[in-house]
DNA sequence: CGGCTGATTGATTGTGCTCAATCAGTGTGG
DNA sequence: CCACACTGATTGAGCACAATCAATCAGCCG
């Protein structure tokens, strides 16, 4: 039972993903190195934290979140990626994985080992280009993450989550006003900084405003402009 | 009045800046881009948000804060840059600078034009490699600022700063025991989530405490080790 | 001196956490 | 098939940590 193998040159996700601005010739230089379609069913790990660093990752079907855990065992949810997006860069300095990967639905993934990928890099300048704008990209995110968890008020963070979600489903394609979260509550929580029941509260209150329909994982937003309009304001 | 410019090759930071871990013969094609020796004062800055992103840079000499601004001219601190570290690397994907960079103190800064770099990069791997690990390493470093906004108390945030700063210095071989803060209470604040006056207050706490001995800017800790077992029970 | 900025200290308030109970949904086993 | 357990989500009550508001203080410079 193998899933069809799509080759970076036929996949849908090409735009946004890894291979972008690759010129065709080279296309297939990325397609051999790249190993596809490896399957992960809700819950399972695509790589754990103290693992040796040996590749990174892209997002082809379903959702993965990343987390690390502290000394004491405390987990902090780091990261939530979606179809197109590439996980693992935090590893490379460190030389081993600094999070672990789980599925959050059945996903499929593209493994991309990273010391071919260098090789390829340094004999194609616009990859190795593309590929410090993903790593910017990353550290960019960061810092936008930064000002929610220093500046912005619990509404405002789950606010914030939702109309990420929503661009990056529209931005493949999807709708931006009605998907379902990947996500538990708790991992919302987790990644925003706060306690479970601050998320279930506040999901309830926007489910009487008319700013959001919310039910369990299912969630419609009206209207988008509205609802980022309220971010900054009241909720 | 020209400071002397110092090549990469004879650089004291070469260890811990750009051009480690680069063979002799090769320093030479990096000490021909960067743009060595230009002076910032106190105040000044060296780029601007929402200017074109020409260059990364490295701190020679000084303390470099970066800072951006929300529509609503709400500021956020997203770092602080030691001699010997690399800023400006979030501009890379956006194309422009997404930061301002001001000098906390009078600083040198060495200028490295981007797009020489690139050139460079792919005919050097290993400092190809290098530069995806110096950004690895930035990502890693947002995430433990995440852990520390997410998760841990005022002092904790505060003490994690003053540890941060310590080990960069030792790092340079200088003390980690006694340093000056290059930036103010304002800007730790900013940086940590953290009003003002609750640095303030975490400040005169931890002097009444054995744990440090605070006077201004100036920071004496008596026992590193003593001080990093506070971090994660009580201040 | 007076004015300015940055730091400190005090008093009060409020947002979001903790503790606790309930509920809904799902799967399990007798 | 139903009782039970288990997990995830919701709701409520009370509290605590850090923010806010406000005043004072220290240092610096014109």
């Amino acid at each position: 039972m193998f899933k069809r193998e799509v080759s970076c040159e036929k996949c849908s996700l090409r735009p946004i993903c890894l291979a972008s601005a690759i010129s065709p010739e080279q296309l297939d230089e990325i397609d051999r190195i790249v190993r596809r379609g490896r399957s992960i069913k809700r819950g399972e790990t695509l790589f754990h934290a103290s693992t040796p660093f040996e590749s990174v990752y892209a997002v082809r079907s379903g959702a993965i979140k990343t987390y690390s855990l502290a000394p004491d065992g405390e987990e902090l949810v780091t990261g939530f990626y979606l179809p197109g997006e590439i996980l693992g860069l935090e590893g490379i300095s460190q030389e081993e994985h600094t999070s672990t990967a789980v599925a959050l639905e059945t996903s499929t993934v593209c493994e991309i080992p990273f010391k071919r990928f260098g090789e390829l890099a340094v004999k194609i300048p616009s990859l190795q280009q593309h590929f410090f704008s993903i790593m910017s990209e990353e550290i960019y995110k960061d810092r936008t993450l930064h000002r929610l968890l220093s500046k912005r008020s619990a509404d405002e963070r789950v606010i914030a989550l939702l109309l990420s979600l929503s661009a990056r489903n529209r931005r493949r394609g999807l709708s931006g006003n009605e998907f379902r979260l990947p996500m538990s509550r708790y991992d919302i929580g987790n990644y925003l900084g706060l306690a479970v029941e601050t998320v279930s509260r506040i999901f309830t209150r926007l489910n009487k405003s008319e700013l959001l329909e919310v039910s369990g994982r299912e969630i419609k937003i009206p209207c988008l402009n509205t609802l980022r309009q309220s971010y900054g304001n009241d909720s």
